[in-house]
DNA sequence: CTGAAAGCGCTTACAG
DNA sequence: CTGAAAGCGCTTACAG
């Protein structure tokens, strides 16, 4: 299908340009006087070679003009006749998160390259418009759905099973269905390992939202992990909090007034958090990396660029993005899949390293 | 059309669900009896009554049906009959910046209010690829296009128009074209008039990219606003640079070096650059909000979050979006249409002022 | 090796 | 008020 799309660029740019109308199977049929099944027959045969479809002249003869006169097949005539749109839908909890932006840019490029397009939309974790999207997503006839912003035991993943709709999960897992996520429970563990070593032995967990498995990962990770390690975490020293700066200094407010002794170190499940956590803590004077060590997750582009830089695990988010379409993929191909998780690595700097070298990462950029 | 996606939801949820096959409009005809092109001729009549097209009785009686089987028309059939998709290509810079992730929140739901599905794909500012990505949309035979990446002087948006593809702007302006955009250089002198209030003498402004009408307008507005006021700005106290915080950080070192006296404030047209500014500023020992001032632009979420609140000027970014939609459906109908700019406000934090209360703004939040 | 036909699911004049 | 036909642009067996 690609060699269609190529007709539009490059050289023949200006043919393309010039003809402001469409031109169809038709017209190349006409033009060479032959029938438009044989046009179909040869532009779908191999590149090069007829293949078996026609001639070798005649197979020639055709391609040069599809490439002259700019010919790419509309996918609406393919899509009614194959039943097939080549189109992806993408469900993801907001684009403003940094998180799934990035996740989408690997999704559009690998989808892309499988010659696919891809909808994205924003259900904002509400249920409610989870359902709703989903269902504008298949009143478009998408040949498959990745969604990005799965809840631990909705109903919406059963009932798509149900009806029979391909899709895979991205960022978040639930157990049963397939998914391309970040080892969060890694993640966790490199987090604990590290706060371990540092000597801490007072810590506390932002963990996020319950029904997220990000949160419930990372947090298990950690938690685990500690207590493997001969430590305590009490059950007050863990906080369920929203995703983001508010929730993080929420969480951390609760934290100061519930754990004693004082933790000397806070993991938040995301970077958000952790810079609401940060700030909470400058609010009452207590200094960031001196005091009290924080460690976010993700890594997001300006966990580098703070002030005091911000530890975070970082998460390979544009491979999860492609992993997914390559899960896609198979699961249309009629195969089973396995869920896949990419390994995190921890990017330690100054908020929770006293004696460590900083590790400076750069992140994406802004460009608007 | 709006009538249809209700079947899939609400009550009739179950029933839709229990169908994995996609009911027809000849499905619903054969059952009740009547022909395929009556059901059409009633499901296009408004909602109530049948407006000529069919008898009262045969009217409710075929949209109760439908609504039963939760039917809803193949999109790929009714573009292919009506030549419209209701399709709409949207280019960004890329979507992991955060200004143009929530514009196109804004652009996804005014969209979806009006029926439309968008894509959305990134150039990352490279004109190659914005005509690829361009000629992608195009091959998907999108009824328009929002672009959000246009560069001031390039020869793309011509040949869009030559090629008569309806398009319009959004974030960034190109003139002789329809934009919807933020009042940029408003913007400009907002912070101008800040600044010199607050007493500042010499200032020196990290421009952006010269090709994108937003680095242009800002700091235009700041420029002439400045010297209407009676200030100087030296040539090289404005630094072209790129968008992100590397560019900001270089941007400062630039200006640090080349700047005497050195400057009390610094204008930087995004919020990235001027958090690349702080960092450099704060790694030769200035205290940002004490020694120098800060402004950044977008005021994106972190503005209001960072150590050191950064003063930012907040742009309509939802209604940005929004606009754009309506400026396109209009154009799609024909209409001429004027460019809209909507109005900044500045937010005044610790990063710029001594005295001032601040105004603490919370932003967007994360969810992965 | 190539043509001709059927049909994907819809809409829209045109009859009656 | 309703039916029947044509056709949007493609693909795919089926002939020959």
């Amino acid at each position: 299908m690609m060699q269609f799309l190529e007709c539009r660029q490059g050289n023949e740019l200006n043919e393309s340009l010039s003809g402001s109308v469409t031109v169809t199977l038709k017209d190349l049929a006409k033009e060479l006087g032959v029938h438009p099944s044989t046009v179909s027959r040869i532009l779908h045969s191999g590149t090069e070679g007829a293949r078996g479809a026609a001639s070798v002249a005649t197979a020639e003869r055709v391609r040069d003009l599809a490439r002259k006169r700019g010919y790419s097949p509309d996918p609406q005539a393919t899509g009614l006749r194959t039943g097939r749109t080549h189109l992806l839908g993408v469900i993801v909890p907001r684009l403003s998160d940094l998180v799934l932006a990035i996740m989408y840019e690997g999704i559009e490029e690998a989808a892309a390259e499988l010659g696919y397009s891809t909808f994205v939309m924003n259900s904002r974790d509400n249920p409610e418009e989870q359902r709703r999207k989903t269902d504008t997503m298949l009143a478009r006839r998408v040949d498959g759905l990745i969604i990005g912003d799965a809840h631990l035991n909705s109903g919406l993943l059963r009932d798509l099973t149900v009806r029979k709709v391909p899709f895979v999960l991205v960022n978040r897992s639930v157990p049963g269905y397939p998914s391309a996520t970040c080892d969060d429970v890694l993640g966790g563990q490199l987090v604990a390992d590290h706060l371990w070593s540092e000597g801490h032995r007072d810590v506390a967990v932002i963990a996020g939202e319950r029904y997220a498995s990000t949160a419930v990962d990372r947090t298990a990770g950690f938690v685990d992990r500690w207590r493997f390690l001969g430590g305590q975490i009490p059950p007050e020293a863990v906080v369920w909090s929203h995703f983001d700066t508010a929730g993080g200094r929420e969480a951390t407010g609760t934290i100061l007034t519930n754990c004693t002794p004082r933790p000397t170190a806070l993991f938040a499940v995301n970077d958000f958090a952790a810079i609401g956590a940060m700030g909470a803590l400058r609010s009452r004077g207590l200094s960031v990396g001196h005091h009290i060590a924080v460690v976010g997750f993700n890594d997001t582009s300006l966990a580098s660029e703070l002030p005091i830089p911000l530890s975070s695990v970082r998460s390979p988010m544009l491979d999860i993005g492609r992993t997914a379409v390559q899960l896609l993929k198979r699961v249309l191909d009629g195969e089973h899949v396995e869920s896949v998780k990419l390994k995190p690595v921890l990017c330690v700097r100054e908020s929770s390293a006293w004696t460590e070298t900083l590790a400076a990462v750069p992140g994406p950029s802004e460009s608007d």
